[in-house]
DNA sequence: GTCTATATGTGGATAGAC
DNA sequence: GTCTATCCACATATAGAC
């Protein structure tokens, strides 16, 4: 738990954000949280904007970073399921604060272009990994493509519904319908994607 | 375009909160958007919440609203289709800024409970609805329900992912597949629903 | 490197003339 | 009812001692 100053205020920031929302954050709290006065806060970030950069980059590797997990799976079906399954693990979180990538998409694709946003290319680049899985599942590129969509929307939507009726029955739905079609792409990998540890 | 000051300032408001985002609002900036100084506008709202109350209201009911257009449709699959079509129909925006409802959501739902958000209440009636509709065209109760909830799933991930590729497939590939499923379900009436004026 | 004190700017809100 | 002027609280940011 012990860590250098710095680390210490990247990870308030970023659980502050995700809690309260990156508008409402202040750089009073982040250091009052991190636990040491507001002028020491600005030896490690110039500026506010520094701050929600560090949250968005902070954010974007929590995802992005577990690619590789996913892949080390074994097969293109377990990978998607383990990608999938991240949303059951979190999903207390996302009944009460929604998707981390999806509302921090709300507040920033506000102002400039979503798709310049690090929340939208999360989750594009998200999309892209998705299809490739599907790709090597055996189906078209552009099969492929659709059926990445799908599962994206799918577990955003699940997510963005159980934020608004706290109910986690959404996300485990979502995925139990994203898992059935994954079955139904690779029937004979239906059993060895089994649980991961 | 006429209207009393409290509506200019009341609509000013809605479009300002929708485009760049609830708490990013002043009211310095919608008294302007009205075209009135700042003072006037503290005479037909008494705080900043209140101007926020107006904005989830008009938005509430722009949707909820129009759950008796859809009715008038003549059959719970129009209907449900009607529902869905809205999407269509909002592509552009949905794209550009966000569902409404949902973007609200994230904003608002990270303070009180979600489910007590106006945003959020508007999600679990719109369910709610679409599970009527499903019950009438013959599912049991849980079904329809579930039914419902995918529904809402689909139409809010598409509308979050239009948003963060800027790309309106989304919202059209989620339809016709919301549509596909009604038609499964009522296909003696998948011909009756047709375009609406 | 760390902290205290403070400057600066902005936004919500009120007072009071008209 | 409408507007001007202003107050006040708070958040970002800086200056400078230690």
């Amino acid at each position: 738990m012990r860590a250098n100053k710095g680390e210490r205020l990247r990870a308030a920031a970023v659980q502050m954000a995700y809690e309260q929302g990156l508008e409402r954050l202040t750089l009073a709290n982040v250091a009052a949280a991190a636990e040491m006065p507001l002028g020491s806060l600005y030896y490690y970030f110039k500026t506010r904007d520094d701050v929600a950069e560090a949250v968005a980059t902070d954010l974007s590797g929590q995802f992005l970073d577990r690619k590789a997990d996913w892949d080390a799976a074994g097969s293109p079906a377990a990978a998607l399921k383990g990608f999938a399954r991240m949303s059951i693990a979190l999903e207390g979180q996302l009944a009460r604060y929604g998707c981390p990538v999806g509302t921090l998409l709300a507040q920033t694709g506000k102002l400039a272009e979503p798709t310049e946003t690090r929340a939208g290319q999360v989750l594009v680049e998200l999309t892209g990994w998705a299809a490739t899985q599907f790709a090597a599942l055996g189906l078209a590129k552009d099969a492929a493509q659709a059926e990445a969509r799908r599962m994206l929307r799918g577990l955003e939507g699940a997510a963005m519904m159980a934020h608004a009726t706290g109910d986690t029955l959404h996300v485990r739905e979502a995925v139990t319908e994203i898992e059935a079609r994954i079955d139904a792409l690779a029937p004979e990998q239906a059993e060895i994607s089994g649980e991961d540890a």
